[in-house]
DNA sequence: ACATTATAAATTGTCGACAATCTCGAACTG
DNA sequence: CAGTTCGAGATTGTCGACAATTTATAATGT
């Protein structure tokens, strides 16, 4: 139960050195300690993980693919910083990927994946009613139900897609803001709508339940975006 | 006119050898000089592009991001073959983040953009004429439409992981089996309507011609492939 | 004092060599 | 003769050093 669902992106034995530091990068990055914006100097990274810049520029080019780190010749690597702009882009095809993932999952998901799924929006339940709707759901939780969702729909490239690159950003966003989610018990609803239409092999009526789903979150952030940069002044 | 899409995907100034031995052999890779399924290995790529090894894993790296290749630890690289499940899944993908594309840019693109996008309808449709519906159309041209829409959209998110992503997978499929698209001038009818319900600003029509539009090209393969193992006796 | 240029330091890119692992074939055993 | 085990060869992974480019610093001139 400790373990959160960046388990689950690294599956393969890691054995090389390059994809072991890779994994430890990503997470060091998504979880604020290289923060955002700060450049990369490779000698540094290499030293402080033992190991060479030969496997360590192949992670970063890892790293590069998965939209954690921009890269330019001769000038080096920086940690992205995730603009205003950018979040709700990424919004967007979320509710793209994630509403086919949906509508997919209603046609293919098995039952026992349903049920096991039913049981997590249920500790959900516990988990926001002892600690007021703070933490784990938020963080991990909710995006581990998204990432079932994802996995119900049996297709394997829309999971490489959001499981494999997209997540870590989404994480990684929710991290540095430490998104107060403002609405648990209203998306652990709305959870249960979708998985209920799930259930009900409703293809249409999952893919726009979990577009609603994700288009409330962008717009919720869209507004305290607008009311930041109004509030400047801008 | 010579140039195809593919000069839009690397814009950068590929300073690095990496990069630039990179795009030379995704070139390779989608126009079949290094076939589907082939081991590669790296000594022998790294003197056929005249490099080190160094610098050629790490377009490895970036290869394997573009899922092109796939890498297994200790054992090797190979190019990879698509199975018919995967092209239709790449084809569910397309319909999610291409209808969404389309959506943004009747909201987004424009008007110079949309006049330019007619001009080269009308382009498609002289080649058709002339030449029978075959080459140009069949291969980079359809993909051109689509990537302008994508671009008109203003989602630079969307941009990279359709245009700097997808499509070289896209590409790859349709020289291995010389899509015989078998209805260009059906395919150029959509595409007039997708532009015009652009033009109109309507997002909710644009997106759903344009599922519709991928949806039909998925359908198509999905017949042909069920016929062909069907005949098999399978 | 400020701007410009030139030099030096640091960083990135590239290379060739060495170590670890896998593959394939031959010898051996039942 | 089939199956297994062992070893030589080849391939991938890793390392440290060198070259090319950028950035910081200092010197110079107006």
């Amino acid at each position: 139960m400790t373990e959160t669902i960046s388990s689950k992106m690294f599956q393969s034995k890691t054995r090389t050195l390059a994809d072991s530091v890779c994994e430890q990068i990503v997470t060091a990055i998504v979880i604020g300690e290289i923060p955002p914006g700060q450049k990369i100097s490779e000698p540094e990274l290499a030293k402080t993980y033992g190991i060479s810049r030969g496997p360590l520029r192949e992670a970063m080019r890892k790293l590069e693919a998965l939209r954690l780190v921009e890269r330019k010749p001769h000038i080096g690597a920086r940690v992205v910083n995730l603009s205003a702009k950018e979040l709700i882009e990424i919004y967007r095809v979320r509710e793209a990927l994630e509403g086919m993932a949906c509508r997919l999952a209603a046609e293919n998901m098995p039952q026992d994946e349903i049920d096991s799924l039913r049981d997590l929006l249920d500790e959900h339940e516990q988990s926001i009613d002892q600690l007021d709707g703070r933490s784990y759901f938020q963080k991990e939780g909710d995006l581990d139900f998204h990432y079932r969702i994802v996995n119900g729909s049996k297709n394997a490239k829309l999971l490489e897609f959001l499981g494999g690159d997209l997540y870590h950003l989404v994480r990684m966003y929710r991290y540095q803001f430490s998104v107060s989610s403002s609405r648990p018990k209203r998306a652990l609803k709305e959870h249960r709508q979708i998985i209920d239409a799930i259930e009900s092999r409703d293809p249409e009526l999952a893919e726009m339940l979990m577009r609603r789903h994700i288009g409330a979150a962008r717009k919720n952030v869209e507004e305290k975006l607008n009311a930041a940069t109004e509030s400047r002044g801008e």
